[in-house]
DNA sequence: TGCCAGGCCGGGT
DNA sequence: ACCCGGCATGGC
């Protein structure tokens, strides 16, 4: 009943320990910070965040009804800000329309219902929906990113050329669909990510998983 | 000092 | 169906 990911899971959990991850107040503040950190260091996010929270519009009405130009100041230290302003926009439009400005209200919607309806939104792709909706949600939606993708490319239990949906679909596969199972997992891998994976270094000295090279190839059926 | 960070979109082959 | 440039600030 084990397989090589809860395994790794299992190292993740016991070299760093829980994570207690996604740094934010409310649903809220993490659907915001979902949209500002797309290609982006959290540090950055953070600086954006604090203005927001600064200026007292770190809520849906404050947000919502916040001019695009100042909204757009107001980001600039998480980067990318016109786009990002743009793509904030387009989901609190959304948010608006179909679930009142309600986060409550859309969280009460199916699951994949919902994660459709997030990727049609211009500016949302699968991590930032996936990040939505487990971190802000609590929805059992597992998030591949960067480091995700890498650790397990570099370890050879992934093809390299393996898109977000096959990683992803990987993960579903052999964990329980808990949410907080989820939650914790992401975070432990980006922990091993910044400290050990990181995208110039081809070795990952010290990486806790290390004696997990495999023997048998890729995804090996008796894991 | 250059490279990188918890992506995504749009236009070109 | 890929491939690629654009978007931008702050940290190491």
């Amino acid at each position: 009943m084990t397989s090589i990911l809860h395994e790794a899971y299992e190292r993740l959990l016991a070299a760093f320990g829980p994570q207690r991850w996604w740094p934010g107040d409310t649903p809220f503040e993490v659907l915001v910070g979902a949209v500002l950190v797309q290609n982006t260091s959290w540090k950055n996010v953070e600086l954006a965040i604090t203005n927001l929270r600064e200026e007292g519009v770190l809520s849906f009405a404050g947000l919502h009804e916040l001019d695009q130009g100042e909204l757009e100041e107001l980001i600039r230290p998480a980067g990318y800000y016109k786009v990002k302003a743009r793509r904030l926009g387009n989901l609190l439009d959304f948010i608006a329309q179909n679930y009142e400005g309600s986060l409550e209200q859309m969280f009460s919607t199916s699951l994949s219902t919902l994660r459709e309806e997030l990727l049609g939104v211009n500016g949302i792709g699968p991590e930032t929906a996936d990040s939505i909706l487990l971190y802000a949600g609590g929805l059992p939606s597992f998030v591949v990113d960067a480091y995700t993708a890498r650790v397990l490319s570099r370890h050879g239990w992934i093809d390299s050329s393996a898109d977000y949906h096959a990683i992803q679909e990987e993960f579903v596969r052999q964990l329980p669909e808990e949410p907080a199972l989820f939650n914790e997992y992401h975070a432990l891998l980006v922990e091993l990510g910044k400290r050990h994976c990181k995208k110039a270094a081809p070795l990952c000295e010290g990486c806790p998983l290390e004696p997990l090279l495999p023997a048998g190839g890729p995804l090996a059926p008796e894991w």
